[in-house]
DNA sequence: GGATATTGATCAGTATGCTGACTATCAGTA
DNA sequence: TACTGATAGTCAGCATACTGATCAATATCC
């Protein structure tokens, strides 16, 4: 029995739908269930947060973690619990690096590549059911203001996004 | 010392910044961290997801945590720790419900609604920084979008958004 | 009316994300 | 070389989010 809800008007300053912080947890909420339905379906049980550090780890071979944090926006004390469960299905190796008695190095298994290149469709697929509401070129636009939004509150978060040059 | 990366272009299909799911989670990692500046600037310890159930519960006296979950889009287990940690907080109650001896009602104390009426400047701060790399009509723009977007994927997570009305 | 199904709330377990602290190591300098 | 500061990684602790289970209470159906 749903209770009857007053108009709600009153006091409230703004709609939920009008704070653009709402609005993205809301969408960050569905384009991980998204995420992970389609790549259930596809057999294979890893998160986007996985996903996202094992295709930076198959593209920057030896890497090490905080310059991984780096590429894909993520806090460093994140990093090592992900890594921990890449290693443990066994898709990358953590190696001391030689450099550096400090850095683990990362290196992507056979068995990640292998993951890797049979989830990408399931991965591709979910982002087109992301935006399945708008029209190519609706699509085209949001991720062009999130890019821009995001652009401009880089260092906002304790997370920024680092390109790996040298700053 | 930063590692050189090479290209990385040989074998990403996609760059993150075209994958809709990684601008959403970077999009939303920097909302809750200038709400959290923000509002602790005011002197508040409330997090996004206390904030929006706090506003709800004012808005919609009495009601109970199903109700409450479906109008801010929380799943509903995830909304028994938040609303233990309002009333720790004093900000809310929850009660037995006279109709429905399952269900709890929530109601705002006092201090709640002090807190709210206090908070809310810093609330709407946030909401402008998060937009401040776009221009009004682009913010509008992307708002457009998102709740487009959100639409059409409400029932795709586990925790849609309910409107309250009888289904 | 009684069996069945559904619902409200909670819990255990797992996975992000963050704060703040800590160790080990490295870099730079006096 | 000893001191100082910065850095890589980890950890404890807290707050979302979710899956799946359970319990109590309510609804529904025969």
């Amino acid at each position: 029995m749903i209770p009857r809800l007053p108009a709600a008007t009153e006091n409230s300053v703004k709609d939920n739908n009008d704070m653009p912080g709402h609005l993205a947890r809301r969408f960050q909420q569905i384009a991980v269930a998204v995420f992970l339905a389609e790549v259930n379906e596809a057999g294979f049980d890893l998160t986007p947060v996985q996903y996202a550090a094992l295709a930076a780890i198959k593209a920057n071979p030896g890497l090490d973690q905080v310059t991984l944090a780096g590429l894909i926006a993520y806090d460093r004390t994140t990093i090592t619990g992900v890594i921990d469960r890449l290693v443990q299905k066994g898709l990358v190796e953590r190696r001391a690096s030689s450099r550096d008695r400090r850095a683990r190095e990362l290196e992507i298994t056979d068995e990640g590549r292998r993951t890797l290149r049979k989830i990408t469709p399931a991965v591709e697929s979910a982002q087109g059911i992301m935006l399945r509401g708008l029209s190519a070129k609706e699509g085209e636009e949001l991720m062009r203001l999130l890019r821009k939004a995001i652009a401009a509150g880089n260092e906002l978060s304790r997370a920024p996004l680092r390109d790996g040059q040298a700053e």
